[in-house]
DNA sequence: CGGTTACCCTGGATGC
DNA sequence: TGCATCCAGGGTAACC
């Protein structure tokens, strides 16, 4: 479900929860979402630690143990999700963390159960692990840098903003929103990006991602909340995704939504005027 | 390397 | 109402 916005919403809500606090017992709840380290292991390392820190790394959910007790990673996939109040679904509850004063928790639910929580013995190796998959973060990649890892492939450019190896946080919603705003059809390859393209295209996500976590992120039907259980802002006063059919923001066009080459099952929403292939 | 497909899971919406 | 089908914000592995 979430992408660089809601995983950063997430990450600002669960600072104040967990940063510098205790965590008296950590209750998996769901074994078979570990990566890492045994569930017994987890539970021993997680008991007394102190959270030295809350980050986030593209989507990943970055928490610092101190103590040499390690680094826990937790990926929300499509519809995992933190809590500092009580969830309505018991049943989709994998991860408790009891912290703090007796009865302050913090839950992780994931209804799907796609996401994973990861245990890394340091800092160091939860940083190799996310390079080893992932490129610069969305928000930190430089224009030139984005401009290089553009050139060198021609498949479509949206499958490519979404691909984490090239840059890390975009998905599904922010792909259609920021090519929207740079106007670049959603098939265009690549490596076919002007200068002049490229640079609209690395202001847009900017501009796009800043704007998303302003609002706290994008939420629709049963899916994401904030850690308290607030609709995200963002699909109120988007462009394109989830428009179909509804007029653009710029020209008044109805916005069309199709399904495009490499990328398996995902619907694409995108203006056909102002988006050309060009 | 690029592309395609299957798969991991489940809940909610939609259609008959 | 009940049941089948489709859809979904993510990601990996296998294969051509």
């Amino acid at each position: 479900m979430p992408e660089l916005p809601e995983v950063e919403t997430m990450v600002r809500g669960l600072r104040p929860a967990l940063s510098g606090r205790t965590v008296r017992r950590l209750e998996l709840l769901d074994p078979t979402l570990l990566q890492g380290c045994t569930p017994g292991q987890l539970a021993r390392r997680g008991r007394g630690a102190t959270v030295v820190g809350v980050a986030r790394r593209g989507k990943w959910v970055v928490m610092e143990l101190a103590g040499n007790r390690g680094i826990i990673v937790i990926q929300p996939r499509m519809t995992g999700g933190f809590w500092l109040v009580e969830p309505a679904r018991a049943e989709h509850v994998r991860l408790v963390f009891h912290v703090g004063n007796p009865g302050a928790r913090v839950w992780y639910c994931d209804a799907r159960r796609l996401g994973k929580v990861c245990w890394y013995a340091d800092e160091s190796a939860a940083a190799e692990a996310f390079a080893r998959s992932h490129g610069p973060d969305a928000l930190e990649i430089a224009r030139d840098e984005l401009a290089r890892r553009l050139d060198r492939t021609s498949r479509g450019i949206k499958p490519t903003l979404m691909d984490q190896k090239v840059l890390a946080g975009i998905g599904n919603i922010y792909a259609d929103e920021t090519l929207h705003r740079a106007r670049i059809h959603p098939e265009r390859p690549a490596s076919s990006l002007t200068a002049e393209e490229v640079e609209r295209l690395h202001r847009s996500i900017g501009e796009v991602l800043a704007t998303a976590i302003e609002l706290e992120g994008s939420s629709f039907d049963a899916g994401y909340r904030t850690v308290l259980g607030l609709e995200g802002g963002f699909l109120a006063q988007n462009s394109v995704y989830g428009r179909k059919d509804q007029p653009c923001p710029t020209c008044a066009r109805p916005i069309l939504k199709t399904k495009i080459a490499g990328l398996v099952g995902r619907p694409t929403y995108y203006c056909p005027a102002c988006q050309v292939r060009g």
